[in-house]
DNA sequence: AATTAGCACTCCATGCGCCGGAGTGCCACA
DNA sequence: TGTGGCACTCCGGCGCATGGAGTGCTAATT
């Protein structure tokens, strides 16, 4: 029989399996498994339909007589065709609704929050990937003298992401002329990418030479400056609870798998290239164990899915855990998370 | 004998004693201590040695057949009176070379770089308080309209602290209104503690009523918004390294501590309360143990020093550990990095 | 009087064997 | 095709013996 039209029962029994493994953490045994409501069938049959299963890839006993348990691919078939889809609570909803309070001003605190949130309804940790440099639109730059030798920038995107950068400079100014610096910059590049802003930058630079005001060339050379690629990247993740995930029995009687995993964590790189490869599909994406690339978190499971503002993608938000968890919920969470972010972005509230 | 007035051979002992189990983790007998080079005794009289310092507090045993290990008050006259003090190669002092990157320009940024180096040298947790509201000098606000009803104000110190903050309005101000107000506060409030400002600004929005200008009123109203007191408090602390604390041999084996101390990591409010506490003296700060008031943090470590600059206190810098750590080694090496950060601090450099 | 050697004793860690429970795989039967 | 029965496997916990490290005490030595 193919993997992928399995008679209905047997994915019947691959469902139960799952959903009680999920539940109890223990393989689970044929015994078990006939005992289980909807199963009319003798244990001796179910173990058959289970030997079939592990044959065909889905299960795996951790010694040879022991009971079942999903194998990633086993979770993948789940994820993908046999899962129930899950209705949040109209609580689960609620504890989402965003803004309203006054720290929600900056983007970062909504954020923060949708993923604490998130966190705590699924007992998982929660990532959110922020606005990247590459992805903001410019709307504002503002510049403020520190001293003679420093300027400190603000760059202020359409999304509402705040940035700070300080950067020498050789010839002094007075505030005011770094306000007219500002205005001018202002109106030229106001609602174009940064990217963009940077490439019209070095062209002008480049082009017209000595005869423009020197008020302007050096409006040019403070903004690409400040606006330079190199440190935009960095630091762009929040990771909200995870001492959750720590603390799920997979991995708490194990010192040695939570070393690995907690100095992953702290790590966050590895986390960013999880939440970019998220990023690159509209759908919700689901990462099941070694379906990520990396060796030390074969044993997690991410969900995530992008959020928008105006429909552009701006970063991606979701959970990372045990691969034994509720993905069902999990699906949904996220789902009505990224939702929510995306509205209240999109909408006048900001 | 008075506990205070031990004799030198006694002294001597301890301090062997505390030396080795530094060095293994292993308490240590009287067999071994008595191959210890600077120490010609048989093990028989070290072992009434090793009873009469147990007696007197400084030493326990983890069963009753097992050799000694210090305890709290044992590392304590270990580290007030017995420890020699380490000097430091001229590479740990390199390493802390502070600064001429170009990144170092703004002040959390010089901190955080600090505390990695103090983390990775010690092999420890560095953590470093941050400059809080309340010690900070205004040097420089800054208005940026993000739209009709929000601004955002900058806020920068004398020290190079730079706070983002999004204050809602009503009545809706052009940039160059929003200018002008930054113009006129700046003249007023330059070089004032941050409580000053926020005093004077009240002081004068009660007295003069009317008769003042509508801008002049509008500036108050705003940056009084703006400097309100509670959101400055929060998020005021980094932790670099934590991973090294958890990998110790003293914490790696045992699940359970591994658990509540990462999640006493995760909280960090703790971690300020002890850096706080470290903020009032101006000696180093050394906690052993249950000299912290935290149950969880029983077994850990605190060395701490204020960071100052031009001779005012803003913060403070250190580690924490495991007890059983290299107290000699830690003492200086965040004296040194105290040094370096309030050297860079008050200097030119910034 | 201080130091040391000797000795009995305690406790931990390790290894081994045993056993019960849970579960499988397969065969024979309905 | 499904089911009952049975032999077999493996894990995990328990008890037990053993060796090693270390103490505490006493008696002998300096």
């Amino acid at each position: 029989m193919d993997a992928l039209e399995l008679a209905q029962r047997n994915r019947e029994i691959l469902r139960a399996i799952i959903n009680t493994f999920v539940d109890t953490g223990e393989p689970v045994g044929s015994r078990t498994l006939s005992k289980y409501a909807d199963i009319a069938l003798s244990p001796a049959t179910i173990r058959n339909i289970m030997s079939d299963l592990a044959d065909a890839g889905f299960l795996t006993k951790p010694h040879v007589s022991s009971g079942r348990l999903p194998t990633d691919l086993g979770y993948r078939v789940f994820v993908d065709d046999l899962m129930d889809s899950h209705t949040l609570t109209s609580e689960e909803q609620e504890s989402m609704r965003l803004g309203a309070s006054a720290q929600a001003a900056q983007i970062e605190q909504v954020l923060a929050q949708a993923t604490r949130v998130l966190s705590e309804l699924t007992n998982t940790a929660g990532l959110v990937l922020l606005p990247a440099g590459e992805q903001l639109h410019f709307k504002h730059i503002n510049f403020v003298k520190m001293s003679e030798e420093k300027i400190l920038a603000v760059i202020v995107s359409m999304s509402g992401v705040v940035q700070n950068r300080v950067v020498p400079t050789e010839t002094p100014m007075s505030q005011d002329e770094l306000n007219r610096i500002s205005n001018m910059l202002n109106e030229e590049f106001g609602g174009l990418a940064l990217r963009e802003v940077r490439g019209q930058i070095i062209q002008k630079m480049a082009h017209a030479r000595e005869d423009l005001d020197t008020l302007y060339r050096q409006a040019l050379k403070l903004s690409k400056e400040a606006l330079s690629e190199s440190e935009a990247a960095q630091e762009s993740i929040f990771v909200e609870g995870a001492s959750r995930v720590f603390s799920q029995p997979d991995f708490a009687t194990n010192a040695e798998k939570l070393q690995t995993l907690y100095r992953t964590f702290e790590e966050r790189e590895k986390l960013v290239r999880l939440l970019d490869k998220c990023l690159e599909s509209s759908d919700i994406t689901i990462l099941i164990g070694s379906e990520n690339d990396f060796e030390e978190m074969k044993d997690c499971s991410v969900v995530a899915q992008r959020y928008y503002m105006d429909d552009r993608p701006l970063g991606s938000i979701g959970i990372i855990g045990p691969k034994r968890m509720r993905y069902d919920r999990a699906v949904s969470l996220v789902e009505w998370t990224a939702d929510s972010v995306s509205k209240f972005l999109s909408s006048g509230e900001r």
